[in-house]
DNA sequence: TTTTAAATGCAACTTTGTTGCATTTATTGT
DNA sequence: ACAATAAATGCAACAAAGTTGCATTTAAAA
């Protein structure tokens, strides 16, 4: 049987980094939040036992190894999520979008499922990141 | 006849705010850089007579007057750019994206001319910022 | 179980941004 | 053109955020 922690141990070890505790905890803690981003405050109170440089460390090495990505959602607080399977060592992917909800206050990664590249014809596009605030679809339906 | 500092004036004195040296300094060196956006250290390299936090003040003072926007391109540093005629005392409205050429490595703004709402048709959207990264149309159709 | 390179924790440091206050200066009214 | 004054600037001290070096601990391989 295949664990959530196996699954999140084999992740590691493919990408030739151990399983320590700290790491399992940071990655489950994001796991548990897809698809919503978490801010490195929140991480960093989750993760209180762990030394600070140590957390820095930890998530370098986890956008070095395509693991987890960076958002900045406007102008403040910079978040982290889980990579989808298409980033690795080499190299991130991330034709997606961050959408801040203004009521539940939810960064959230969105698929971006429609061609984006007609907006600049001219322009050759390699990487698109897109950073929306609204009121999301829950928050939408709900009140 | 009105020059480009007579008009720099005027869109200092119509937010209230005093026409100083180093804010026209600020302002022309934004303006001659448009449609690109210039990082903090470039500003700060321009303006090194002028004191650190000085120049922080005044890019608050422009932020929150509708002068200049921020754009966190990517990961790294911070860009500021005039903002265009719709931002004001009370509010900035950009719909617009930042395109970081790989070539040149300028950060140019780009009006977003198609509507981009129809990517996530169950969310309210109020704010849209989009960062690519790719090769622009100068360097695409020089090399 | 032993070995060893990787991961962690701690202390010191650097970088970046902020606050309070004294001084200077752009603007307004005379 | 000059004086008054509120805004803008500079300086010093501080605070927050992130980094580096090195000693200790630990996951993984033999």
């Amino acid at each position: 049987m295949d664990t959530t922690i196996d699954s999140l141990k084999k992740l590691l070890q493919e990408r030739d980094l151990r399983a320590t505790p700290i790491r399992l905890e940071f990655l489950e803690l994001l796991r548990l939040n897809t698809p919503s981003a978490v801010t490195l405050s929140v991480i960093q109170e989750a993760c209180h036992n762990t030394d600070r440089v140590t957390l820095y460390r930890t998530i370098q090495t986890f956008l070095d190894k395509g693991i987890i990505h960076k958002a900045h959602q406007s102008k403040e607080e910079v978040y982290y999520a889980l990579c989808n399977s298409n980033c690795s060592t080499k190299a991130h992917f991330h034709d997606h979008l961050h959408f801040k909800c203004s009521s539940c206050s939810q960064v959230t990664c969105q698929h971006l499922n429609k061609e984006i590249k007609f907006l600049l014809p001219s322009f050759q596009i390699n990487k698109v990141e897109i950073h929306i605030e609204g009121v999301c679809n829950r928050c939408n339906t709900t009140t």
